[in-house]
DNA sequence: ATGATTGCAAATACTTTGCACACCC
DNA sequence: GGGTGTGCAAAGTATTTGCAATCAT
């Protein structure tokens, strides 16, 4: 445990609504950390991630995020922007067909929903305005 | 509708079960039409993805993933070989807290769920193999 | 001829790696 | 002093873009 790592880790912590991208922490730490390396960052973030202290994203173009909050639970995507919202779900609502069920041996899950948040919607960015 | 669309959108076809990423559409493409650019495969899978013909996966490292399958439906990602399989699931059955649904207008949804298949786990590769 | 599409190569975005230096025990 | 972690820069992977050449109408 380090300055560095322990830097991140509050970035992540003060964050925690935010689902920062690893550039996002990088530019965050660098405020009271100017020689804080990118790759320091990566290094770190895999550590956590490694220790399931945090969660790994990929929500699409634009980076992995990285999410504090590792109970099971989905993701909603504002399309327009870009903001990522937790929602709590329940996970035995998720059911699959059992003979894939039978076949494979699950580990992890993940779901994530893209849409429109209420914001973009009412500035006319929603699915009925300008793409 | 050039021969490089019909080859890739044939190419896709035959592949259905693979979830093939731009990259492995190119080097299939390549065997019967070898001037065929990387460039153009991105240009008509985005075209595709437009018109709501395919689905763009994005499954992990490793790129992209494409699916002639546009029915809702979720992916089993094998973490040992990386197969990616659909499984069909009761949409119904994936239900929000109401205060974000409300807030939130769903244009798509997806699910990925990460294990070991079959195949893996009978070769040791699974969870409790070696990693 | 006109406009769209292609192939090539360079550019971009994101992430990982190699290596020398600094730190802690 | 030995192993670990860091910073820098270079390499790597995945995707996009600019542009001249090509094709269909």
């Amino acid at each position: 445990v380090t300055p560095q790592r322990r830097a991140i880790f509050q970035a992540l912590l003060e964050d925690d609504s935010a689902h920062p991208t690893a550039e996002e922490i990088f530019d965050q730490v660098q405020d009271g950390m100017p020689d804080m390396s990118l790759a320091t960052v990566y290094n770190t973030l895999h550590e956590l991630v490694d220790m399931d202290l945090l969660l790994e994203l990929d929500l699409g173009p634009g980076g992995r995020h990285y999410d504090v909050n590792t109970a099971d639970h989905a993701h909603l995507v504002c399309m327009g922007c870009g903001r990522v919202e937790d929602v709590d779900y329940d996970p035995s609502t998720v059911v699959l067909s059992p003979e894939h069920v039978q076949d494979f041996q699950i580990v992890e899950r993940m779901a994530i929903f893209r849409g429109y948040c209420s914001v973009c919607i009412s500035q006319g960015k929603g699915p009925n305005g300008v793409s």
